[in-house]
DNA sequence: GACCACTGGTTTTTT
DNA sequence: ACCAGTGGTC
């Protein structure tokens, strides 16, 4: 046991070994958290204060969850599995599970995730006849949701317009679509939990005696039911409810825009009348001038719980600060720099660019790209939201529960089999009437609406019926192919990356069958492997597949960035309505959000930080003035190192040659299987007759096909076939 | 049902 | 600039 407690710092140690009690840890950026979290868990269990059965263990990210498992896993011989860590929706789906008739859920209920909560939503409208431009789904959810959020039910939504009252009566009935169809979405996973466990009061005990330690990670980031719910688990105001140990970073609330409520913190402190509020302020990762940097920028903000970082590391390098011409410019500026970085020997992925918002990334990717850096782009479409994945998946929730109208309307014409728009409204029609679900009204329709869509019925039937005894990777794989989806995506001139992905899912169920993750585990026993396999599938969309830690320049949102850490970091795009986001400007509560952002961002950078902007951008097709941004002003002039532009013109060709074996990223299109006829090579200058001089910078098709993509220094980016474009080697 | 032209909307994102 | 979604035509 002094192992565990060897090496942490005095306030680390104290969090550690507080004795039994409610605690907020206040845990500043690159300070140990995870670390204090994890062992505190572990001293707990060592010094017997607990049984691993006793402790709860909530995060926000399934990553989050892993992590914390496999620390504690290797810190102690202990039956991790035992002890309940998750997610907030993990939890709550399993208490779910394991009592489902008392939460009035079918057993193999279903979760949609934000695309299958719009997609019902939108089917609603459609029903009931309401003008979906006036109700756009996406608001919508978003009503629905905030209310959920807030913990209150349609019939206690306040109304105070007509449009309101209309937006609630269609909360209403969301509610009764969502129950007549055996789904909860992910709001409705906590407050039916929620609602569960207030209501039924023998359950209720049952899980307060039992959990005597509730951690929370990441505690700022907790909505307004979220701390309720803790509140209520850990029977809030009695003598002997659990502990609850809060760990979070007022400074690090980046969320409010999805409900995140940082006075939480506040409301916790006060209302668990905690008396031990720790700080940790020693910062092990970042340089002193960087740490000095970021001090200062959230010293603007108001209402702080209060917290200033410190290193005993030296003060480091300046901080270096860039100011381009153009977009171009700047992230011409970062890639050479990076190139140099390399050279000199920092691991590409200890390189991070950051930006604000996704749409800059383009004009790095591109610089990237010419210069033949590999480089890797977080965010975007996750595994288990891909259309192809969706549609296996519906097809296997539709022999969970046959109910489910979202599954159903998703793969009841795809692959198409002549069921369309007005055999489905048919169906709509027919359902609505009979108070059914879809696949009901589609059962009992003979003849009518014609055979195909009893073909269809027979072939759920038939798939759930032989799939029956399927283990559950050959169940997924039988559903792919005789649903007709493989055949599909076959004829696909496309297809070839989806067929891909369906492999992948067959794999990802082995995976699943195999992991003996404890939490999954528990939710398969109560339900069964299909249904916690599909839990698994909208509960977690996967992380971004393969490339992970790959030796490639690490492109992402600070948002994204959160948690991780950079030996080098750029944060570009630092200009007045970027950043700060012009959206956030206008009202003091945006500012600070923009400036705690600001703040993660800067938080991140271990040794070097470079921070950059640009006297033009282009944006949503136009070419903008900008300004530097006014945190710049409020780091301290002597932390920064301006490095003057060099005068180049605002528009330079790339330099051709020079760069062979040029990695690709995955955004890469098979430029190397090319034919490149007329000596012509990636990264070449060229001349067109109308376009006049460009770069070629991708590839792709032979012979008559063959078309290489073109940036001209005029008319920008093209694609050109080559047997009729005229391209001559500049 | 496939293809194409037009439109609107573009901060951040997990579950 | 660029994407997704839609509505029209063949």
């Amino acid at each position: 046991m002094s192992d565990l407690l060897a090496n942490l710092n005095p306030p680390q140690l104290a969090a550690v070994t507080l004795p039994p009690q409610h605690a907020l840890i206040l845990a500043g950026a690159g300070s140990g958290k995870t670390r204090v979290l994890t062992t505190r868990i572990a001293w707990l269990l060592s010094t017997g204060q607990v049984a691993p059965s006793g402790v709860l263990a909530v995060t926000f990210t399934n990553k989050a969850a892993k992590e914390m498992q496999a620390r504690l896993s290797a810190m102690l011989p202990v039956n991790v599995r035992a002890m309940w860590i998750g997610t907030f929706h993990g939890l709550c789906n399993r208490l779910l599970r394991a009592h489902h008739k008392e939460a009035g859920l079918p057993a193999l209920f279903q979760i949609l995730d934000s695309g299958d909560q719009q997609a019902a939503v939108k089917r609603m409208l459609k029903n009931l006849n309401v003008d979906d431009e006036k109700f756009p789904p996406r608001e919508l959810c978003h009503f629905f949701n905030a209310h959920k959020e807030q913990g209150v039910r349609a019939a206690q939504a306040e109304v105070y317009d007509d449009y309101t009252r209309r937006r609630v009566e269609l909360y209403a009935e969301y509610e009764a679509q969502c129950q007549r169809e055996g789904v909860v979405d992910f709001a409705e996973l906590l407050l039916r939990t929620y609602e569960l466990l207030s209501r039924n009061e023998p359950l209720r005990q049952h899980y307060q005696r039992r959990f005597r330690h509730i951690l929370v990670d990441e505690f700022q980031d907790t909505n307004v039911l979220q701390y309720k719910w803790l509140k209520l688990l850990a029977d809030h105001g009695a003598e002997d409810g659990a502990k609850l140990f809060a760990v979070g970073d007022d400074d690090q609330s980046i969320y409010r825009f999805r409900g995140a409520e940082v006075g939480n913190m506040r409301d916790f402190e006060r209302e668990f009348r905690v008396d031990s509020v720790i700080r940790l302020e020693q910062n092990y990762r970042s340089h002193g001038n960087i740490l000095e940097a970021a001090n200062a920028i959230i010293k603007h903000n108001r209402g702080r719980l209060g917290k200033n970082l410190w290193t005993d590391a030296g003060a480091g390098e300046p901080i270096r600060v860039f100011e381009g011409f153009s977009d171009l410019d700047e992230a011409r500026f970062i890639v050479d720099e990076t190139r140099e970085l390399i050279r000199d020997g920092v691991p590409r992925s200890q390189i991070a660019l950051l930006y604000r918002s996704n749409a800059q990334s383009r004009v790095l990717e591109h610089q990237l790209f010419t210069a033949g850096v590999p480089y890797r782009v977080y965010g975007g479409l996750r595994f288990f939201e891909r259309q192809e994945i969706k549609h296996a998946l519906a097809y296997l929730r539709l022999i969970a529960n046959p109910d489910d109208d979202t599954a159903f309307a998703r793969v009841v014409n795809f692959p198409a089999r002549g069921i369309g728009a007005r055999s489905q409204e048919h169906l709509q029609a027919a359902a609505h009437q009979a108070n059914s679900s879809l696949y009901n009204a589609a059962a009992s329709l003979s003849g009518k609406a014609g055979a195909s869509v009893g073909a269809f019925v027979r072939l759920i039937e038939e798939l759930r019926r032989d799939t029956a005894n399927l283990p559950l990777p050959e169940m997924v794989e039988h559903v792919v192919e005789v649903s007709g989806l493989r055949r599909h995506y076959l004829g696909e001139k496309e297809g070839q990356e989806r067929l891909d992905n369906l492999d992948e899912l067959i794999n990802a169920a082995v995976n699943f069958v195999q992991e003996e993750s404890g939490g999954d585990l528990a939710a398969r026993e109560e339900a069964g492997d299909l249904a916690a396999f599909l839990a698994h599938a909208s509960l977690e969309a996967g992380e971004h597949q393969a490339g992970e830690g790959e030796e490639a320049l690490q492109l992402m949102t600070v948002h994204a960035a959160k948690g991780l850490e950079f030996d080098v970091v750029f944060l570009s795009g630092l200009e007045q309505g970027l950043f700060p986001h012009e959206n956030a400007a206008a009202e003091r509560e945006g500012l600070e959000e923009e400036r705690r952002l600001m703040y993660v961002a800067v938080t991140r950078a271990r040794q070097r930080l470079y921070l950059s902007w640009a006297q033009t951008r282009m944006l949503h097709g136009q070419t903008r003035y900008c300004v530097a941004s006014s945190f710049f002003d409020e780091i301290p002039g002597e932390l920064l190192r301006r490095i003057n532009p060099v005068a180049k013109p605002v528009y330079e060709a790339p330099r051709a040659g020079g760069r062979g074996g040029a990695a690709r990223s995955s955004s890469a299109s098979a430029a190397d299987a090319a034919g490149l006829p007329n000596g012509l090579r990636i990264g070449m200058n060229v001349q067109h007759a109308k376009f006049g001089l460009g770069v070629i910078i991708a590839a792709e098709g032979r012979g008559a096909d063959a078309r290489v993509q073109v940036n001209f220094m005029d008319a920008g980016m093209k694609w050109l076939a080559l047997e009729y474009a005229r391209l001559t080697p500049a």
